[in-house]
DNA sequence: ATTCGTAGCGAAAACGTTTTCGTGTTGACA
DNA sequence: TGTCAACACGAAAACGTTTTCGCTACGAAT
């Protein structure tokens, strides 16, 4: 078991100093020919490779950007991962996970554990018993610090800094007006608490598109989901939605914010005796795994995870690169960088067998 | 925008030398009392906390654990980050993610990236292409830089590393045997390609259970599954399955080594008129979203992702942490652990509406 | 013969810590 | 008054790099 050699050893076992080692190997042409090429083939001998903490001690930068996501068992948020690692690797960067686990504790926790020093800059997605609190100071302490940082999907637009979020709103509407144009009359909306962002805007959007086709929304209609920091019941959420449909049974359309609201849907619409589109059309929002292979398969919103992740990535790296000139130029505190991002993401929408 | 406050700058700004600083924020009594409550004021005063990488530079560890995976967009997959995020986040460690993709370059080109000090360890599972050629010298080579590595699920025995996996064996007795007491007389089974061990070992089980209840297995009755590299095409796999059931009409139960082949199998029978669990009955292996939210819900071999995780993490700290006190006893290189332990994580059937 | 330029290399600082080993200043004690 | 602990602190090394600056020696130019 022989450890990972240093300049130092190198250095000593051929009889030169450390600088030269250093020099000779990233090529200077201060080390004459021959010192180069005899220290060259001994560090490629036992594969020398530069200490990556020492560079990270020395440039004051680690290359490794922080993730802190809420849940990593989520189809949309592991496919956002992937974009980030995609991007980051290619830029020669390596990704560092943290877990919220939706609590604000563990999201501050988890910040402060990285930000001294670990990573160059964040990308996050909001807790939600810290959207619920409403309490961000963390964000902006790290930011202050001079860490940067990229928020996706669940983002706040008090904090100053680069975000990438999906058109919620529009994706919405262009899936209430599909079920509209198909012929839906008595389309009902399954969504979450309002805290959640995302959900309000889907929301929004719902409303907007009925009213756009002079539709008049019936609360009655509308079925908002107390998913409060567990989402395992299963059988409540069966009921819940059961009850519901039994109450509004000229329901023709629905619309649900999320995958697992639209497949229940379908399920509990399938035992209630009607037919899928025939009876009932259903969309959902976020294309995942269920959708695609649910019977019927699901006509869903797509969010295209892995651009969101791709872009985030670029965004923070691009920002990083950045720093590294300016660095010196803007010691004037108030005109640098408030040119923050908002990318918004497209959303698509995969017709599948739930529409007609 | 303040960087980050250094032992330098108080010491400095309190016109003491680093050391006093250093001592009096760990609480030494070498320094006066006076002068400890003067330093820990302004520190807390300015946030201050120790730069994680000049910690990793001088302590030689970084408490950072690499996972190296083959795909993240994976049910288990992420189960089992989750489980190890969990007890390195509890034992004081990070985890930093890399993606193989299933490609051999990929996973050296990862590893190579990590292990030039940026981690104390390795928790992986190798790549498919990996499996296919048989070629581990960058598995060996890290161990051999003295890098301690945890193999999970997809592992191989020739490395000597600790393990932990899933009884792959046991676990498809246990299933082939539960379809047999249920009444099914011909169980197919639906599996890949043999060089990925874990489908070769269901295999077995497959086959051992039905001779251990006096059945022949019929190799009409096995549809092995060419998924090479890329499992995107759905169409194909239900054709192919299709195919299979339809030259096998006498298949009255089915074994599947993933939930993606069972779900599958289920929409195949329904469209040819079967129905479930009466004319045929479906287990799969690795229970994920798709299981418990398919109609019917299928009955699955769960796996236990979160639990791999876990063991995986706690087998590689307890490693690295006993490493630490015997780094100097047993400089003698042969009989230094070689203790590897392999962990084998027992499945669990767990019974919904696929199976009578 | 003196000056100068340059090729080739080494010393040292810096990044931010911790820790070992001094060192100077007290007070007590003989 | 001289010796010796104990106390309170500082200097410096070490972790592994990169980079700036300086130094030496040698050949060329004046």
């Amino acid at each position: 078991m022989k450890r990972k050699i240093t300049l130092k050893q190198i250095a000593r076992e051929l009889d030169v100093s450390i600088s030269t080692v250093s020099k000779a190997l990233s090529g200077s042409k201060e080390i004459s020919e021959d010192t180069t090429q005899k220290i060259q083939a001994f560090a490629k001998l036992y594969n020398y490779r530069p200490n990556n903490i020492a560079l990270s001690l020395k440039n004051r930068k680690t290359k490794t950007i922080g993730i802190l996501i809420p849940e990593i068992v989520h189809h949309f948020f592991s496919t956002v991962i992937r974009g980030i690692e995609l991007v980051a690797n290619k830029r020669g960067y390596n990704v560092i996970v943290g877990l919220s686990n939706e609590s604000f504790t563990k999201e501050i926790i988890n910040m402060e554990m990285l930000a001294n020093g670990s990573i160059d800059g964040f990308i996050l997605s909001i807790s939600k018993e810290t959207l619920l609190k409403q309490d961000y100071h963390h964000f902006n302490a790290t930011i202050n610090q001079g860490m940067p940082i990229v928020m996706f999907d669940r983002v706040v637009n008090e904090i100053k800094c680069d975000k990438v979020i999906v058109d919620d709103y529009k994706g919405s509407i262009k899936a209430v007006n599909m079920l509209i144009e198909k012929g839906s009359k008595n389309i009902a909306l399954i969504t979450t608490m309002d805290y959640v962002s995302v959900g309000k805007l889907r929301t929004q959007g719902y409303l907007e598109a009925l009213e756009a086709s002079k539709i008049v929304p019936d609360s009655n209609l509308i079925l908002k989901i107390d998913d409060s920091l567990v989402d395992e019941d299963l059988e409540d959420l069966e009921n819940e939605i059961e009850q519901f449909f039994k109450s509004n049974n000229k329901i023709d359309g629905v619309f649900a914010v999320n995958e697992l609201y639209a497949v229940t849907a379908m399920k509990v619409a399938r035992k209630l005796g009607l037919s899928i589109p025939d009876d009932i059309q259903v969309i959902g929002f976020t294309d995942g795994v269920l959708s695609k292979h649910a019977t019927p398969s699901l006509t869903t919103v797509s969010q295209h995870g892995q651009k969101i992740g791709e872009q985030s990535a670029d965004l923070l790296i691009d920002r990083l690169e950045l720093e590294e000139d300016e660095s010196l130029d803007y010691t004037d505190e108030n005109e640098r960088n408030e040119n923050f991002k908002t990318i918004i993401i497209e959303t698509e929408i995969i017709e599948r067998e739930s529409t007609k």
